[in-house]
DNA sequence: GGCTCATGCCAACTATTATTGGCATGAGCC
DNA sequence: GGCTCATGCCAATAATAGTTGGCATGAGCC
Protein backbone atom coordinates (compact mmCIF):
# COMPACT_ATOMS: atom_id res chain seq x y z
CA UNK A 1 0.00 0.00 0.00
CA UNK A 2 2.85 2.37 -0.67
CA UNK A 3 1.23 4.63 -2.89
CA UNK A 4 -1.63 4.81 -4.61
CA UNK A 5 -4.16 6.42 -7.28
CA UNK A 6 -4.64 9.87 -7.09
CA UNK A 7 -8.18 9.30 -6.47
CA UNK A 8 -8.22 6.31 -3.81
CA UNK A 9 -5.30 8.65 -2.10
CA UNK A 10 -8.32 11.10 -2.01
CA UNK A 11 -10.67 8.94 -0.45
CA UNK A 12 -9.07 7.66 1.71
CA UNK A 13 -7.73 10.80 2.80
CA UNK A 14 -10.87 11.98 2.96
CA UNK A 15 -12.08 9.54 5.01
CA UNK A 16 -9.75 9.86 8.12
CA UNK A 17 -10.17 13.53 8.06
CA UNK A 18 -12.67 13.30 11.01
CA UNK A 19 -12.47 13.23 14.59
CA UNK A 20 -16.09 10.53 14.27
CA UNK A 21 -13.65 8.06 11.68
CA UNK A 22 -10.34 8.65 13.79
CA UNK A 23 -12.16 7.39 16.76
CA UNK A 24 -14.09 4.54 15.70
CA UNK A 25 -10.69 3.18 14.01
CA UNK A 26 -9.00 4.15 17.12
CA UNK A 27 -11.88 1.75 19.46
CA UNK A 28 -11.35 -0.95 16.63
CA UNK A 29 -7.22 -0.82 16.79
CA UNK A 30 -8.21 -1.68 20.23
CA UNK A 31 -10.41 -4.52 19.23
CA UNK A 32 -13.24 -5.48 17.15
CA UNK A 33 -16.75 -4.54 18.34
CA UNK A 34 -20.04 -4.79 16.95
CA UNK A 35 -21.97 -2.02 15.75
CA UNK A 36 -24.22 -1.50 18.66
CA UNK A 37 -21.67 -2.40 21.12
CA UNK A 38 -19.71 0.33 18.97
CA UNK A 39 -22.03 2.70 19.33
CA UNK A 40 -22.86 2.73 23.18
CA UNK A 41 -18.94 2.43 23.93
CA UNK A 42 -18.67 5.78 21.41
CA UNK A 43 -21.27 7.57 22.92
CA UNK A 44 -23.17 8.31 19.01
CA UNK A 45 -26.00 6.58 17.44
CA UNK A 46 -26.29 3.57 15.38
CA UNK A 47 -27.52 5.48 12.31
CA UNK A 48 -24.42 7.58 12.50
CA UNK A 49 -21.88 5.20 13.47
CA UNK A 50 -22.91 3.25 10.70
CA UNK A 51 -22.50 5.61 8.23
CA UNK A 52 -18.86 6.39 9.22
CA UNK A 53 -18.61 2.81 9.36
CA UNK A 54 -19.72 2.25 5.64
CA UNK A 55 -16.96 5.09 4.17
CA UNK A 56 -14.17 3.76 6.59
CA UNK A 57 -15.42 0.25 4.89
CA UNK A 58 -15.41 1.45 1.38
CA UNK A 59 -11.89 3.08 1.45
CA UNK A 60 -10.75 -0.16 3.02
CA UNK A 61 -9.65 0.92 6.55
CA UNK A 62 -12.12 -1.50 8.47
CA UNK A 63 -13.31 -4.79 7.24
CA UNK A 64 -17.20 -6.40 8.52
CA UNK A 65 -18.44 -10.11 9.16
CA UNK A 66 -21.40 -11.52 10.70
CA UNK A 67 -21.24 -13.36 13.94
CA UNK A 68 -23.78 -15.32 15.76
CA UNK A 69 -23.43 -14.56 18.97
CA UNK A 70 -24.05 -17.46 21.55
CA UNK A 71 -28.17 -16.65 21.70
CA UNK A 72 -28.44 -16.62 17.85
CA UNK A 73 -28.32 -12.80 17.44
CA UNK A 74 -26.35 -11.80 14.32
CA UNK A 75 -23.79 -9.11 14.99
CA UNK A 76 -21.93 -7.65 12.56
CA UNK A 77 -18.43 -7.25 13.64
CA UNK A 78 -15.85 -4.70 12.54
CA UNK A 79 -12.10 -5.04 12.39
CA UNK A 80 -8.91 -2.40 11.17
CA UNK A 81 -7.88 -3.49 8.19
CA UNK A 82 -3.82 -2.79 8.87
CA UNK A 83 -2.62 0.10 6.64
CA UNK A 84 0.35 2.08 6.44
CA UNK A 85 0.56 5.30 4.22
CA UNK A 86 4.00 7.61 4.30
CA UNK A 87 3.03 10.65 2.63
CA UNK A 88 5.39 12.87 1.52
CA UNK A 89 5.48 15.98 -1.43
CA UNK A 90 6.94 13.89 -3.51
CA UNK A 91 4.28 10.82 -2.97
CA UNK A 92 1.44 13.44 -3.23
CA UNK A 93 2.78 15.12 -6.28
CA UNK A 94 3.04 11.20 -8.34
CA UNK A 95 -0.49 10.56 -6.97
CA UNK A 96 -1.66 14.30 -7.87
CA UNK A 97 -0.50 13.04 -11.77
CA UNK A 98 -2.76 10.20 -11.91
CA UNK A 99 -5.54 12.04 -10.57
CA UNK A 100 -9.08 11.77 -13.03
CA UNK A 101 -10.90 14.63 -11.30
CA UNK A 102 -11.95 16.95 -13.93
CA UNK A 103 -10.95 20.06 -13.25
CA UNK A 104 -8.59 21.61 -15.15
CA UNK A 105 -9.22 20.42 -18.92
CA UNK A 106 -7.05 17.04 -19.03
CA UNK A 107 -8.74 13.87 -18.16
CA UNK A 108 -6.37 11.15 -18.02
CA UNK A 109 -6.47 8.03 -20.11
CA UNK A 110 -7.82 5.91 -17.52
CA UNK A 111 -6.09 1.92 -17.98
CA UNK A 112 -8.99 0.55 -15.83
CA UNK A 113 -12.08 0.23 -17.10
CA UNK B 1 6.54 15.46 11.84
CA UNK B 2 6.33 12.00 12.81
CA UNK B 3 3.01 12.27 14.76
CA UNK B 4 0.59 15.12 15.33
CA UNK B 5 -2.20 15.90 17.89
CA UNK B 6 -5.29 14.41 16.99
CA UNK B 7 -6.93 17.83 15.47
CA UNK B 8 -3.92 18.78 13.64
CA UNK B 9 -4.18 15.43 11.92
CA UNK B 10 -7.50 16.04 10.96
CA UNK B 11 -6.60 19.07 9.34
CA UNK B 12 -3.74 18.17 7.61
CA UNK B 13 -5.71 15.05 6.13
CA UNK B 14 -8.65 17.42 5.30
CA UNK B 15 -6.68 19.96 3.42
CA UNK B 16 -4.50 16.91 1.56
CA UNK B 17 -8.21 15.45 0.64
CA UNK B 18 -8.83 17.56 -2.50
CA UNK B 19 -7.88 16.74 -6.25
CA UNK B 20 -6.97 20.68 -6.55
CA UNK B 21 -4.77 21.06 -3.20
CA UNK B 22 -2.95 17.85 -4.44
CA UNK B 23 -2.87 19.33 -7.87
CA UNK B 24 -1.46 22.63 -6.20
CA UNK B 25 1.09 20.45 -4.34
CA UNK B 26 2.31 18.95 -6.93
CA UNK B 27 2.53 21.54 -9.16
CA UNK B 28 4.68 23.30 -6.30
CA UNK B 29 7.06 20.33 -5.78
CA UNK B 30 8.01 20.90 -9.28
CA UNK B 31 9.26 24.15 -8.08
CA UNK B 32 7.64 27.48 -6.84
CA UNK B 33 5.81 29.28 -8.21
CA UNK B 34 3.40 32.87 -7.61
CA UNK B 35 -0.43 32.97 -7.26
CA UNK B 36 -1.47 34.57 -10.94
CA UNK B 37 1.22 32.64 -12.31
CA UNK B 38 0.26 28.76 -10.53
CA UNK B 39 -3.78 29.72 -11.43
CA UNK B 40 -2.64 29.75 -15.34
CA UNK B 41 -0.69 26.65 -15.29
CA UNK B 42 -3.48 24.70 -13.32
CA UNK B 43 -6.27 26.51 -15.51
CA UNK B 44 -8.39 27.36 -12.94
CA UNK B 45 -9.11 31.06 -11.17
CA UNK B 46 -7.49 33.04 -8.92
CA UNK B 47 -10.02 33.10 -6.57
CA UNK B 48 -10.40 29.45 -6.48
CA UNK B 49 -6.63 28.95 -6.16
CA UNK B 50 -6.27 31.46 -3.50
CA UNK B 51 -9.12 30.02 -1.29
CA UNK B 52 -7.18 26.66 -1.73
CA UNK B 53 -3.91 28.06 -1.13
CA UNK B 54 -4.89 29.49 1.85
CA UNK B 55 -6.05 26.50 3.09
CA UNK B 56 -2.66 24.69 2.64
CA UNK B 57 -0.95 27.29 4.48
CA UNK B 58 -3.10 26.96 7.53
CA UNK B 59 -2.12 23.31 7.25
CA UNK B 60 0.95 24.62 6.96
CA UNK B 61 2.02 22.37 3.91
CA UNK B 62 3.13 25.58 2.07
CA UNK B 63 4.82 28.78 2.77
CA UNK B 64 4.16 31.87 0.51
CA UNK B 65 6.30 34.73 1.06
CA UNK B 66 6.73 38.03 -1.23
CA UNK B 67 9.01 38.86 -4.03
CA UNK B 68 9.78 42.15 -6.37
CA UNK B 69 10.03 40.98 -10.00
CA UNK B 70 12.36 42.98 -12.08
CA UNK B 71 10.14 45.33 -13.21
CA UNK B 72 8.80 46.01 -9.66
CA UNK B 73 5.61 43.56 -9.56
CA UNK B 74 4.95 42.27 -6.31
CA UNK B 75 4.53 38.41 -6.46
CA UNK B 76 3.66 36.12 -3.97
CA UNK B 77 5.59 33.17 -3.78
CA UNK B 78 4.46 29.81 -3.08
CA UNK B 79 6.69 26.58 -2.22
CA UNK B 80 5.87 23.01 -0.53
CA UNK B 81 7.16 22.84 2.87
CA UNK B 82 8.91 19.29 3.18
CA UNK B 83 6.76 16.94 5.50
CA UNK B 84 6.71 13.34 6.36
CA UNK B 85 3.99 11.83 7.80
CA UNK B 86 2.88 7.72 8.04
CA UNK B 87 0.03 6.69 8.97
CA UNK B 88 -0.93 3.42 10.30
CA UNK B 89 -3.73 2.41 12.60
CA UNK B 90 -1.18 2.65 15.81
CA UNK B 91 -0.48 5.88 14.83
CA UNK B 92 -4.38 7.30 14.06
CA UNK B 93 -5.41 5.57 17.39
CA UNK B 94 -2.52 7.65 19.18
CA UNK B 95 -3.90 10.78 17.63
CA UNK B 96 -7.61 10.36 18.01
CA UNK B 97 -6.96 10.15 21.59
CA UNK B 98 -5.97 13.55 21.96
CA UNK B 99 -9.32 14.70 19.68
CA UNK B 100 -10.62 18.00 21.14
CA UNK B 101 -13.43 17.85 19.18
CA UNK B 102 -17.11 17.80 21.13
CA UNK B 103 -19.38 15.33 19.79
CA UNK B 104 -18.88 12.25 22.34
CA UNK B 105 -19.01 14.05 26.03
CA UNK B 106 -15.69 14.42 26.84
CA UNK B 107 -13.80 17.92 26.55
CA UNK B 108 -10.41 17.28 27.08
CA UNK B 109 -9.57 20.63 29.17
CA UNK B 110 -7.82 23.15 26.80
CA UNK B 111 -4.60 24.53 27.98
CA UNK B 112 -4.74 27.25 25.30
CA UNK B 113 -7.03 30.19 26.08
C1' DG C 1 -3.98 59.04 -18.77
C1' DG C 2 -5.14 54.50 -20.03
C1' DC C 3 -3.75 49.55 -20.39
C1' DT C 4 -1.92 45.40 -18.34
C1' DC C 5 -0.68 42.46 -14.57
C1' DA C 6 -0.53 41.12 -9.75
C1' DT C 7 -2.85 40.73 -5.14
C1' DG C 8 -6.83 40.47 -1.94
C1' DC C 9 -11.24 39.93 -0.60
C1' DC C 10 -16.25 39.57 -0.24
C1' DA C 11 -20.98 38.38 -1.03
C1' DA C 12 -23.86 34.85 -3.03
C1' DC C 13 -24.83 30.48 -4.78
C1' DT C 14 -24.23 25.55 -5.30
C1' DA C 15 -22.78 21.11 -3.96
C1' DT C 16 -21.47 17.85 -0.42
C1' DT C 17 -21.34 15.90 3.83
C1' DA C 18 -22.91 15.19 8.39
C1' DT C 19 -26.54 14.09 11.65
C1' DT C 20 -31.02 13.11 13.51
C1' DG C 21 -35.28 10.37 14.11
C1' DG C 22 -38.08 7.18 12.85
C1' DC C 23 -39.54 2.91 10.93
C1' DA C 24 -39.14 -2.05 9.41
C1' DT C 25 -37.20 -6.80 10.01
C1' DG C 26 -35.58 -11.07 12.38
C1' DA C 27 -34.57 -13.64 16.55
C1' DG C 28 -34.22 -14.98 21.45
C1' DC C 29 -36.48 -14.57 26.25
C1' DC C 30 -40.36 -14.42 29.81
C1' DG D 1 -47.85 -12.42 22.51
C1' DG D 2 -45.02 -8.79 24.08
C1' DC D 3 -40.29 -7.11 25.32
C1' DT D 4 -35.46 -6.50 24.25
C1' DC D 5 -31.57 -6.26 21.20
C1' DA D 6 -29.35 -6.17 16.72
C1' DT D 7 -29.26 -4.59 11.79
C1' DG D 8 -30.47 -1.59 7.84
C1' DC D 9 -32.11 2.16 5.62
C1' DC D 10 -34.44 6.41 4.24
C1' DA D 11 -36.16 11.06 4.16
C1' DA D 12 -35.36 15.64 5.96
C1' DT D 13 -32.61 18.97 7.95
C1' DA D 14 -28.40 21.16 9.43
C1' DA D 15 -23.76 22.53 8.72
C1' DT D 16 -19.60 22.92 5.66
C1' DA D 17 -16.90 23.31 1.82
C1' DG D 18 -16.30 24.61 -2.88
C1' DT D 19 -16.81 28.01 -6.75
C1' DT D 20 -17.80 31.98 -9.31
C1' DG D 21 -17.69 36.93 -10.51
C1' DG D 22 -16.89 41.15 -9.52
C1' DC D 23 -14.61 44.97 -7.49
C1' DA D 24 -10.71 47.62 -5.30
C1' DT D 25 -5.66 48.65 -4.93
C1' DG D 26 -0.81 49.49 -6.38
C1' DA D 27 2.73 49.62 -9.89
C1' DG D 28 5.09 49.49 -14.40
C1' DC D 29 4.61 50.52 -19.60
C1' DC D 30 3.16 53.07 -23.94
Amino acid sequence: MGDLSGDRLVEVLATLASPHRLRVLAALTGGRAYVSQLARDLGISRALLQVHLKKLERAGLVTAHLELSGDGKALKYYEVTPFSLHLTPDVVAAAAATLSTAGDGDAPPKGTS
